[in-house]
DNA sequence: TTAATTCGTGTTTGTTATACACTTTACCGA
DNA sequence: TCGGTAAAGTGTATAACAAACACGAATTAA
């Protein structure tokens, strides 16, 4: 009754569906896939997460890595599981969404899917690796307002998850590049919590994050006075730290 | 790429597994299963979660809620998902896990499964219809050493999300009586923070709450002064928090 | 040289966290 | 009925942290 006995003929689809996270120029952005088809006769364009199924030999983030490694080409990027959804029909409320479905030749049948946010620091030197395929693009977060299936839900939900973790996790890094300004990460601060901060007493905070480290270089070429870059050490922060839950709130 | 085009074909058994917390004279228990079986000619016992497969026309959050009525025959229990696992030898590490699944006639396949833990209050009145079958009991969480497949892992992790998350919601009371007095309120959090608090200190912020209110009723027949009972009051609580993330440190 | 722009800095005040010990109220048993 | 036992209930002083707030310094562009 309560084992794994019954029901032993039933299988699902499980795939993986990542929200990756940019932040550049002050804004929060996200990776999403153009999703064409003929829908009703003319074209039909629209914008989903990207995702793959599971495949029997891979982990549940072993599949999540290699999704954003065949979107971005780039490895060792912060993942982190937030969800599972199995509602029944979540690919099938919508006529366009059960037609591309058909389109692709997707049988119609329960898909569990898993759900990931990755974050994704645009650095310099990362950037000649990091060419997106045509119909793979960033758009601001803010921007959002309808997602193909269930997709809008899940990046509501991750956006929710990555405020939570943010305030208790140094995670605002990984965004960033590796060394940066603190304008740039009270920017951060701001967009992802949608809040403002004061300047004197987010700078007092981070004064006193021994991990957050000042570099012997300036910002050039800026037309006013130039910021100290720091870096993030995150052997600093495994020493430091005092609780499993501190840092910022 | 990266649709859902490609190994259309690959199915997954998924299952939920469910964490069930019960607190109860000043310590936490789980409720788990003993599994029974002939293991190389003589009898093996040994524990593991409650969890059962998820049927195709059903949600995840519904199978889970399934899987506990079956267990307790409780309706509206405070039940939280947080993780999926779909490590592909999952089921497979131990001698002792395959020759169980081969005598119950488990398919060896891959099992993805969505863990959930639970929160029940083992009130007066509703300890009548609370039966539980013969091989289902309660164990103090201290004294969990091994749980069959990776249910240890599961069981650590529901631990950890559980802490997590009593520190800024009040999901204490769950666990609760609905008239309870504030000692058993503060053992309930120095049990599962795995700390000591002042008494004092305790009750000033409790004082601070306005949805933990005292009743008109006392404890009867303790031999010493009797303490006040207090409920908690979800709709108070929701009018009056400030932030969507305060509550408990 | 001046204007424009962002960087970087300290103090005061209020709130919250911590540390700490004794009196009260009931029951029990002699 | 009285003394012992056991847990309940209560206040204050100090330290740490949060919030509010304004101006001089460094650079480039015109």
């Amino acid at each position: 009754m309560l084992d794994e006995k019954q029901n032993s003929g039933l299988n699902f689809h499980v795939s993986v569906d990542c929200v990756v996270f940019g932040f550049e120029f002050g804004k929060l952005n996200v990776l999403l896939l153009e999703r064409k088809m003929l829908f009703k006769g003319v074209e039909f364009k629209d914008l989903k997460l990207p995702g793959d199924l599971v495949r029997k030999d891979e982990d549940l983030d072993t599949a999540a890595a290699r999704v954003l490694k065949e979107l971005t080409g780039l490895d060792n990027i912060y993942l982190r599981q937030f969800a599972a959804i199995g509602t029944p029909d979540r690919l099938y409320r919508m006529e366009r969404d059960m037609e591309w479905l058909r389109q692709i030749g997707h049988p119609e049948e329960v898909v569990v899917t898993v759900a990931y946010y990755s974050l994704i620091n645009i650095d310099q030197d990362k950037i000649n690796r990091f060419e997106l395929q045509e119909d793979v693009k960033w758009h601001p977060v803010s921007q959002i307002k309808e997602l193909a299936f269930d997709h809008m839900e899940i990046f509501n939900d991750a956006l929710k998850a990555l405020r939570d973790e943010l305030r208790f996790n140094p995670i605002g890094f990984e965004l960033l590049p590796s060394k940066f300004t603190l304008s740039q990460l009270q920017k951060l601060y701001e967009v992802i919590l949608g809040s403002t901060l004061d300047k004197r007493n987010f700078r007092k905070k981070v004064s006193n994050m021994p991990y957050v480290i000042p570099i012997n270089e300036k910002e050039k070429g800026v037309s006013h006075k130039p910021a100290q870059y720091y870096i993030f050490s995150k052997k600093v922060y495994e020493k430091t730290r005092k609780s499993s839950l501190d840092f910022f709130v």
